[in-house]
DNA sequence: TTATCGTATCGAGTTTTTTCGATATGTCAA
DNA sequence: TTGACATATCGAAAAAACTCGATACGATAA
């Protein structure tokens, strides 16, 4: 019982729900969770924490930087519960305006402070 | 967006889970959940509010009795969820004798406090 | 090593939530 | 109407959650 309660409590904040709806299809480090949410890095990092405990979340560390993206397991239930509530950035302002933001930030990988998306190739290239 | 996140807000909290699961089914009155979960009325009241407002239930007044069900438009969200979690009175042990309370309790309607349960043909003939 | 940068943790302040007794409201019956 | 009973609301205390600046930790690079 603790778990799907855990899980729902994960789910209960504005806030945590724009992470998910950020992190549910790629995978995003901290720094540009925080760039496209405007919130404080440290924030960030609690929300994170939270969802996290749910088992909601993979994360990878990438040299200094960690990436945060939803556990594939949970994909199908997040996507029962986004199409029960028309839940996208097709029908809310605030995730459409959250998915526009972080197609900005990703373009500025590498000019950024972000390495290249494609983590696995160019992380090795780096070394 | 606020509708998801209150969504999730109503199952985020262990006694709001309990209720959810009792009333899942089968209607209950607040006096036969607070007698289940063995809570004073007004918090049954509350809790009832919290998920209320979240659009999950269908309520009924049955003479002086309220009953409370869960809309059956969440039954397959929340049976997904049920799904997913493994939550059941079969894998539960709260959710099993919350589950054997209400059974015992519905068995003494017309005994105790409450009406019969086929509320409209009892309600009408009591007329 | 030192410096830098990204992230995690800490701590305090603020707000929200939860609980539950007391009381009000509403319904039925007489 | 009164009385009894079920439920809702109120009010206050306690607990939990949320935010965010300050700081610690960890990794990279020089």
């Amino acid at each position: 019982m603790r778990a799907p309660v855990t899980f729902a409590h994960a789910l209960a904040d504005e806030t945590r729900w724009r992470i998910i709806h950020l992190v549910f299809a790629q995978a995003l480090c901290v720094c540009e969770l925080a760039d496209v949410l405007g919130l404080p890095q440290s924030t960030l990092s609690s929300q994170l924490k939270v969802i996290q405990k749910a088992g909601l979340l993979a994360s990878e560390r990438q040299g200094k930087w960690m990436f945060y993206r939803v556990d594939p397991a949970f994909h199908p239930l997040l996507k029962s519960l986004f199409k029960h509530f028309g839940s996208s950035s097709l029908t809310d302002a605030t995730l459409a305006r959250d998915a526009r933001k972080a197609r900005n930030r990703l373009a500025q990988r590498d000019e950024g402070c972000c390495p290249p998306k494609t983590s696995s190739r160019a992380a090795t290239a780096r070394r």
